[in-house]
DNA sequence: GATGAATGAGGTTTCATTCAT
DNA sequence: CATGAATGAAACCTCATTCAT
C-alpha cells in the first residue's frame, strides 16, 4: 500500500528528526544535561513523541550514536572512493576527511560525549569497538598495500595502531582545547607521518634520522 | 591547639574520603550514573555529609577532578625526579609512568569520564586546559634540551604536540577497547618514537627511512 | 482553535486547583507545615504537577496570596455595588462583608498565615501594601463623602486609618481566640463606631459624650 | 552547693542566650527561615547546645514565645506601676508603652511572627489566649474604675475589647507597612479615644458628636 | 559542659514515561 | 499520529537531632 509506504517514510523521518535533535542537544548541552525535553525541543517535536519511535530515551541515545558512527563511516568511504585506488592516497584522504569533519564542531563534540559515556554503556561500547576494529583493520590493509607497492617491510599492524590513535589523540586534544592547535597543523603532521612511513619525499625532508644542526631548515618532529 | 589541628585533619580526611568515593563511584558506574547516594556509599559515609565538606555535588565533582589532576601531576614529577637530569631519560620515564598508571584502571576510567564531561563544564575545562598547557610546555622543553644535547635541530613544539596527543590517543583507545593492545606494546611504540626522534640506536633499527624488503627484520611503524 | 482554548482553560483550572489546594493546606496545617506534598494532596493532584503550572513552590504560594487578595477585593466590590451609592451605606456594607467572610474561617486563617509571613517575603509584602493603600484610600474617600453630605468636618484620613486598623484588629483577635467575641458583636461595634462618626441616631444612643449614671440604659463603649 | 547554684545560673544564662538568639533570628529571617543553625549563630553558640537546654527546636520556640509574652507583660506592669494608681493614667501609660515598644522593631516583628504561627501551634495558641484574656480583663477593670470615678455608665467589656483590638490593629498595620503611619500618630489616636470615652477635655474637642462645618477646627476621627 | 561531625528523614524539584484527547 | 498533561520515582539538598570527643 502507498499509505503503508508513506507511513514507513514518516517513521523514518521522525526517527531522523529525533536523532538529529539528540545530536544537537548533546552538542549544545552535553550528554548529562540532555533531557528528553531538550532533545525534543531541538528536534522541534513534542516530548511524548519519543515513545512512539523509540523504546525510550536510552534507546534513542544509542540509536543516535549508531547513526553517528554510520555517518562517520560513510563520510570516510566517500572520501576514499573519490580519491581512487592508491592506498597512500586513500590514507591521506582518510586523514584529511577525519580532521576536515572538525569543521563541523558539533559532530566532534557529540562523538566526544558518546565516547565519554561508552565505557559504562554496553551497547555503545560494543558499537564503538566494532567500528574501531574494522577501522584499524582497514588502515592496516592500506598500509600493508602501500608498503608492498614500495617494497617496504612495514609492521602494518603497529603502524595502523599508531596512526589511528595519533589521529584520535589529536582529535581529543582539539576538543579539550580548541586553541592548542589548528586543524591544518595536525593534518600536516599526520600526513607527513604517513609519507615518512613510506619514505616519501615530503617526509624525507622533515623526518628522522634527524639532521645535524649544520643543516639549515629545522627538522620537524 | 591540638584539637584544632585534629579538626582540620578530620576535615581533610573526610574530604579525601568523599573524593575517593567519587572516583570509585565514577569508575564503577560512570559519571552520569554517579549520584550523591552512590558516591557516599562508596566513601562509606552518609548522604548528608556531602554538605558538610563541599558546597554540593558539583563542587565535589570538580574537586575530585582537581585532585585527580594533581595526583597525575605528582606521579609524573616523582617518576621524573627519580630518573635524574637527562632529558631523554625523563621523557622515557614520563612515558612509562603514564602508561604504567593504567595498571590502575580505575584512574584511567575516571580520567576518561571527566574528559568526557569537561567541554560542557567550565570549571573542568579550565582545569584540564591549564594542566595540558603546562604539560605540553614541559615536554617541549625536554625535547628541546635533548635535541640540543645531540646537536639536532628539532621542531620541539611540533614534536611535543605529537608526543602528547599520541600518548593521549593510546590512552583513550585502551579505555575504549582493552583488548586492542597492551600497555607494554604502546609503551614500546612511544619510547621508540622518542628514540627515533633523537636518532638513537633502538629507533634506528625500527624507524624510517623504511628499509627495502631485502632486509630481514621487519620494520616497525 | 477550540483545542487551544480548551488547553488554556485546563491550565487555568489546574492553577486554580493548586491555589485552592494551597489555601486548604495552609488553613489546615499552617504556612510552615504546608509542603508540596500536602498542597498537592489537598488539590487532589500529584506532586510533580506543581512544576507544570508554577515556577515552584514559592511562586505558587505568592500566586495563592495574590488570588486571595483579589478575591477579598472582589467580594468587597460586589457587596458595595449591591448597596447603592450612599457612602455610609457602603461603609456599613464593607464592614459587614469583612466580618461576614469570617463565616469562611478557612479564608480568615489563610489571610492570617500570609500576613504572618509577609514581612520576610518581599513579594507578599508588596502585594499587601498595595492592597491596603488602595483600601485605606477608598475608605477615606467614603468617609469624606459621607461627612460632606452631612456638613461634617471630619479628619477623613485619620478616621479611615482608625477604621481599617480597628477592623483588622478585630479580625486578628478573632483568629487568635475564637471564643473572645462573636462576629455579630464586632460588626455591631464597628457599625456603631461609623454611625457615631457621622452623628447618626444609633450611635447617638451609645456613644460619647458619656452619660451620667442616672441615665438608665448603659452606654456602650 | 555553690557549684550547684553556679550550674543553675549557667543553665539559666544559656537558656536566655538561646532564647535571645531565637528572637534575633526570627526578627531577621522570619519564623520559617529560622533554623537551629541560624538561631545558634545568632546566640553565638554551637548547634548541638540546643539539646542540652531544651527538648528540641519546638521547645525552644515555645519558650522563646513564653519569654516574649512575659517580657511584654513585665514592661507593661512597670510602666503602670510608675504612673500611680489612677486608672485613666494607667490606660494611657499602657497605650504609650505598647506603641513605645515599637521603637524596638525587632520585638514587634517577633511578636508578629509568633502570632502568625500560633493558630496552628497548640502551645502558642494557649499562651497567647491566656495572656490576652488576662490583658483584656485588666483593661476592662481599668475602664470600669475610671468610669465609676466619673460617674459614667460605660460598657467596660465592650470598651476593653475595642481598645485592645484597636491597639493590636494599629500594631499589625505598622508591621505590614511602616510608612502607613507613625507611632506618635496612633498613640495620639488611641489616647484621644480613651479620653473621649471618659468625656475628658482633649477628647471633647475632637470627638463626636461631630460638629457642623461652621465650627473652625476640624474634627478628628 | 561544649562542640560540631554524623546521620537520615523529608523537602523541593526534575525527569522519563504513560496516556487521554 | 501527535500532543502535552499527569504521574511518581529519584536526585539533590537542608535540617533537626544525636553523640563521641
Amino acid at each position: 500500500m502507498a499509505s503503508s509506504a508513506k507511513r514507513t517514510q514518516t517513521i523514518i523521518a521522525r526517527r531522523q528528526d529525533l536523532i538529529q535533535g539528540t545530536i544537537k542537544s548533546i552538542a549544545a548541552l552535553g550528554y548529562n544535561n540532555s533531557t528528553v525535553q531538550t532533545i525534543c525541543e531541538a528536534a522541534g517535536l513534542s516530548r511524548g513523541l519519543i515513545g512512539h519511535y523509540f523504546k525510550g530515551k536510552d534507546d534513542l541515545l544509542i540509536e543516535a550514536f549508531r547513526h553517528h558512527c554510520a555517518q562517520a563511516d560513510e563520510r570516510m568511504r566517500q572520501a576514499i572512493r573519490a580519491v581512487g585506488e592508491d592506498p597512500l592516497q586513500r590514507l591521506l584522504a582518510a586523514t584529511a576527511v577525519t580532521f576536515g569533519s572538525w569543521a563541523d564542531r558539533e559532530d566532534a563534540l557529540v562523538w566526544h560525549a558518546f565516547c565519554g559515556v561508552a565505557p559504562w554503556n554496553a551497547g555503545m561500547r560494543e558499537l564503538h569497538q566494532r567500528l574501531y576494529r574494522r577501522y584499524r583493520l582497514w588502515i592496516e590493509r592500506m598500509i600493508e598495500q602501500a608498503g608492498r607497492q614500495r617494497g617496504l617491510d612495514i609492521d602494518a599492524k603497529r603502524a595502523a595502531l599508531t596512526y589511528v590513535q595519533l589521529v584520535d589523540g589529536f582529535w581529543m586534544g582539539w576538543i579539550m582545547d580548541r586553541e592548542a592547535y589548528s586543524m591544518e597543523e595536525v593534518t600536516k603532521i599526520v600526513s607527513e607521518w604517513l609519507l615518512a612511513l613510506f619514505g616519501e619525499q615530503r617526509a624525507a625532508k622533515s623526518k628522522a634520522p634527524a639532521r645535524r644542526k649544520s643543516q639549515r631548515k629545522p627538522a620537524r618532529a
